[in-house]
Parts: C-alpha cells; sequence; structure tokens
DNA sequence: GCCGTTTTCGGCCCGACTGTTTTCAGTCG
C-alpha cells in the first residue's frame, strides 16, 4: 500500500463515520492524519519500518496500529466492518455541493437510495422534497449540483490555471469606486500546487456595489450565494469562487483568517483565546467582555499574538507557528534573488526560439547567466539532439556569447534522457564537452518503484549529471509521476553534490514543496528554472519560488541566486 | 481519536449563508 491508499481510507471512514453521525472530533482526527501523510512527502512504509509513525502529526496508537494493519495485511477490518453499516457509495454522494453527511443519511434511511444513479431519479421525480427540512428549491438545487458535478468533475485545478482567472478577476474588483484594497486568500496566496477554489479578499466601506459587479464578471456562470459580506459564484468552468468584503480596518484579520490552512487557523485562535480573544476575520474580541481590537495588518494579527509575521507560503501548520514563536523563521527566497536560469530549450529541440532568440529574452529579464538545455537524441518526440547536432549548436552558442558576452554568459547544456533501462543518453565523453548537464525521466514513468529509483540513482551518481530536472514527472493536476523512494534520492543527490531542481512551470511544480524542504534539510542544493520553451515562460520564476518558499528555502540554498564564478565552482568541484 | 507551560482526562475555532423554518439545522470555508 502507499501513502495515497492510506490517505483514501481515513478519508473514506471520516465520511461513513460523519454519515454514521459520529462524534466530530473522532471525525476530524481520521481527517487531520489523512491530510497529515498526504503531505508527509516520505513513504509511509519507510517511516513504519523506522517505527516512527506516532511521529507523524496527528497520529497517535490506534492510528498508527490501523496503518499498521493496512501496510501489513493490505486491508483494514475496521473499514470493512465500517463499510457494511455505511456503504462507500454513500460516502460518493457526499462528493455533491451541497449534501453533507447528515442529508446523505436522511436521504438513504428515508427513501432507500445508495447510489448516485438512484438519487439523481429521484430528484427528477421530486421525491426529496417530500424529505423534512427539504422543499422544491433545495431538491433544484441539488438536481443541477449533480448535473455541475458529472460535467466539471470535482477536481482541483492547478495553480497556473486559477491563478490568472483571480488576478483578471481583481483587477475588475479593484474598478469599482470605493475599494482601497483587492487581493487573492486561500490556498491561492498560499501557492498551493493545486487549488480547489478561488478566495477573493476586498477592502470597502460598502460592499453592496463590489458584490453587484462580482456577480455579473463574464466568467460567472451561477451565483450560489450573496449576503452582506460574502457571496460565492461558480464560474463557467466549473471553478468556485468566494468573495468576502470587509472595511479597510479589518484588512489584516480578514487576510490573516482567509489565507492559512484551517490547521495552522486554528491554531492562531486557540492562541488568541488562551490570551483572552476570541479572534475572527472582524477582530479580536476580548472574552471579558470589552472593546474589540481591530487589525489593519497582518504584521498586526502576528505580532498581537507574539510572533514572527509568517509569510503567506508558510502558513500551513508546518511548524512556522513555533518558529514565529521563537523568531526562527528561515530568511526565504525572493523573486528578485533570482539571477539565472538553467533549464530552457531553443528551436534545436522542441523549443520554438532561437539560441540567440532566448538568450537576448533572458538578458531582458534581468538574468546574469542562463544553460541552454535541449532535449538528448533518444527523445524523438522533441527533436532530442544527436551528438552531431549538439556541437553544431555550440557554434550558435559561441556567437550568443561573443555578442551578449561578457556581463551575461550562455552555458552549452543538455537535458538528457535517463533510458527507459537506466542508461544515459549520451555516452562520458560528450558529456565532458558541456558546461552543464540535467538528466531527467520522461518515459518508464509507471515502472515500480525499485525499478525507476534505480534508473534516477544511476544518473545522480554519473559524475558529469550536474542536476536533476523535474524530478517524479508529475503532471498536474491527474498524473501523479515516477514513484520514486525521495529518501534514497536526496540521500544520493546529498552525497553527490548533485542539484535537484524545482521545475517552475505550474504543471509541474517538481520538486514538491515537501520534497524541496527534505532536500535542503539533508544539505542538497536547488535550482528554480522555468523549463522555458519560449520567452514568456520566462514569467512562470514566481510559481518556482513559491514553491521553494513552501519548502522553507532560503536564498543561499539555490544555486540559481549565486554569481556564475560560484556556480560554475561548484558543478566543477562535484564532476568526477 | 489526538494531545498536554490548563489537563494522561477532558478539552479540541469561528462565522456566513440558504432554505426551511418561526428559531434553526445543514453545509461550507
Amino acid at each position: 500500500m502507499k501513502n495515497r491508499d492510506v490517505v483514501d481510507i481515513f478519508n473514506q471512514i471520516a465520511d461513513m463515520l460523519a454519515i454514521r453521525g459520529d462524534q466530530i472530533h473522532r471525525i476530524l482526527a481520521y481527517r487531520r492524519a489523512a491530510e497529515s501523510i498526504e503531505t508527509l512527502g516520505r513513504d509511509i512504509n519507510t517511516v513504519y519500518a523506522e517505527g516512527k509513525l506516532t511521529e507523524i502529526p496527528g497520529i497517535g496508537d490506534t492510528l498508527a496500529a490501523k496503518i499498521e494493519e493496512m501496510l501489513t495485511t493490505g486491508k483494514l477490518e475496521f473499514y470493512e466492518k465500517l463499510a457494511k453499516d455505511v456503504p462507500p457509495s454513500l460516502v460518493d454522494m457526499m462528493r455533491v455541493e451541497g449534501l453533507g453527511p447528515k442529508r446523505v443519511k436522511q436521504i438513504h434511511d428515508l427513501l432507500g437510495i445508495s447510489t448516485m444513479a438512484e438519487l439523481t431519479a429521484a430528484a427528477r421525480e421530486g421525491k426529496l422534497r417530500e424529505l423534512p427540512g427539504m422543499g422544491v428549491k433545495s431538491e433544484a438545487k441539488l438536481l443541477s449540483a449533480i448535473e455541475a458535478l458529472s460535467v466539471h468533475g470535482d477536481s482541483r485545478v492547478p495553480l497556473g490555471v486559477a491563478w490568472p482567472i483571480a488576478q483578471q478577476m481583481l483587477d475588475a474588483l479593484q474598478q469599482v469606486p470605493g475599494v482601497t484594497r483587492a487581493a487573492v486568500g486561500g490556498s491561492l496566496r498560499r501557492m498551493k500546487d493545486t487549488i480547489g477554489d478561488i478566495d477573493l479578499l476586498v477592502a470597502a466601506e460598502s460592499a453592496e456595489q463590489v458584490m453587484d459587479r462580482f456577480v455579473q464578471l463574464d466568467l460567472v456562470e451561477t451565483v450560489d450565494s450573496r449576503g452582506p459580506t460574502r457571496a460565492r459564484v461558480t464560474l463557467l468552468t466549473g471553478l468556485g469562487v468566494d468573495l468576502r468584503v470587509l472595511p479597510i480596518e479589518r484588512w489584516g484579520t480578514l487576510m490573516a483568517y482567509f489565507t492559512g490552512n484551517k490547521d495552522h487557523n486554528v491554531k492562531l485562535r486557540e492562541m488568541a483565546l488562551k490570551m483572552g480573544y476570541s479572534l475572527s476575520e472582524y477582530s479580536f474580541t476580548p472574552l471579558d467582555g470589552g472593546a474589540e481590537i481591530l487589525c489593519a495588518s497582518e504584521e498586526g494579527v502576528y505580532s498581537r499574538l507574539g510572533l514572527a509575521y509568517i509569510p503567506p507560503t508558510l502558513r500551513e501548520d508546518r511548524g512556522e507557528i513555533e518558529a514565529a514563536k521563537t523568531k526562527s523563521l528561515p530568511v526565504l527566497i525572493e523573486l528578485e534573488d533570482i539571477r539565472s536560469d538553467l533549464h530552457m530549450h531553443t528551436e534545436w529541440s522542441d523549443g520554438k526560439y532561437s539560441v540567440m532568440e532566448m538568450a537576448k529574452a533572458a538578458r531582458e529579464q534581468g538574468l546574469d547567466y542562463i544553460a541552454l538545455t535541449d532535449h538528448s537524441a533518444s527523445l524523438g518526440i522533441a527533436n532530442g539532439l544527436s551528438v552531431e547536432r549538439l556541437r553544431q549548436r555550440a557554434v550558435e552558442v559561441k556567437e550568443a556569447n561573443d555578442v551578449l558576452g561578457p556581463k551575461f554568459r550562455v552555458l552549452q547544456g543538455t537535458e538528457m534522457e535517463i533510458r527507459a533501462d537506466g542508461s544515459l543518453d549520451y555516452p562520458d565523453d560528450v558529456l565532458e564537452e558541456l558546461d552543464f548537464v540535467i538528466a531527467s525521466l520522461h518515459t518508464g514513468l509507471s515502472q515500480p518503484r525499485e525499478q525507476v529509483t534505480q534508473r534516477m540513482l544511476s544518473a545522480i551518481n554519473n559524475p558529469h549529471v550536474d542536476m536533476i530536472a523535474h524530478p517524479t514527472g508529475r503532471l498536474l493536476p491527474d498524473r501523479p509521476g515516477a514513484d520514486l523512494d525521495m529518501d534514497a534520492i536526496i540521500a544520493a543527490a546529498a552525497a553527490t553534490g548533485t542539484i535537484l531542481e524545482i521545475n517552475a512551470n505550474p504543471a509541474r511544480l517538481d520538486l514538491r514543496d515537501v520534497h524541496a524542504r527534505m532536500a535542503i534539510e539533508h544539505g542538497v542544493k536547488i535550482a528554480i528554472n522555468t523549463d522555458a520553451h519560449q520567452p514568456e515562460d520566462f514569467g512562470l520564476r514566481h510559481f518556482g519560488v513559491a514553491t521553494a518558499q513552501r519548502g522553507w528555502v532560503t536564498a543561499s540554498d539555490v544555486v540559481n541566486t549565486w554569481p556564475l564564478e560560484q556556480f560554475l565552482d561548484y558543478i566543477s568541484r562535484n564532476n568526477g
């Protein structure tokens, strides 16, 4: 069993317990455990083998025993017993927006419905409206939610898809008279790799006009709810968007409340309670009934709690609150720290622009040096370079350096295939001619864990390989990538000085945040590259920087922040 | 079911909005 399977079963158990009407805190314990394993970044089997399951936040003796049972027997008796009580198909019904555990149980108990198909039929026949607490309106709403689910599904969208939509909506809301601030919140502000829905936050004295504009935006398909401070819409793409509007004096509490993930926020509110306040998006309210305290800035919120300011990208309850207490938060890498891009393609392989065009565009971006890393021969679909063509390209690289140097430097590089059999695409003497060698996987990603890990290890252990690009090869939101043993990969990278990439393309963001954090904790250096195939792609860099921040990465961990000499010195020291 | 400068037992955040209700339950974030 893999992490994903354990996560899946714990989440299902939580839903089943909720439908059964179990105690809420027990349910939350299963959800919290699932979340914790999902963001663990390590193979749960390895953690189990080390006897360290209970060191995972939210895993106690009971859940550790359940995980052990799953990992050793492949099943869980508790789950199977529960499934007899609460059919898994009921859990499936909860995916319908607006349908929670109570309603599902009621529908099941009173109408004998236990599948989505039966539910749809009952709604169409007008049977749901007869239930207590239901009416014609609820029934119609449920029916359209079922249809929306079948059209759009309920999967999360990649950060790169949600981002421009949110910016476009913000631009429109900023035009509304009386609006003083407008920003994204939620997982989008935390720059999580995938986004469930978009949160927009606006400061304005009167919400009325903002709401009017919001619900009339072109992208909006349906208005799901609308009140004096909050509105929720669904876009044509199926993506949900929430808008909150409060006066500017409450901006700090508003932003704080709608940025942190659930666990981060709960901890902040618990801290506030211990200090005698109830904390909400509106204010700190003294429990003894005194006047409420407003915060116009987030800094004000954190300082009142005795904490250093926590950057949005860290607000995931992964130790940042504890670090903020002791003022030991890392100084995170920023976009401005980046001075190079070490992974890009030209028309020699599957890029669209010439060597000179890419180099000039990079220089205009303010970069000091770049590596041209066209694909190698065996990736035929990307017009990979034979040894002969690789050497021909070197002529153009030299020309570019003659024209653009000496303050700008183009490195002669490759993105070399790690073939399905584990061999590398160029022989060592060819690699030796190059300034910078990337190795990466594009094929055989679904090989068994041991096999694909061995392939990667053999590349890392080749002294000519300087960096591994997009290690797992995942493509968001649906292709999970290779099942690498990241403990082994990171250990090998640390031992050989091999750089691991955070690929900034929002379809990749690979390394993902938790693996970047594991890597730097083991002393592995990180690169943040765009994998540009055209000049516009350089604009994706901020997604990579944000992912690095989510991994607690500082500027000194990232080779792209180094001057050229320091970088060249580092890769030459680790060659052979 | 987890967890501990409140506790090994008894806590475990805060609010908006809807549709159905005459005061609130359910869902969502």
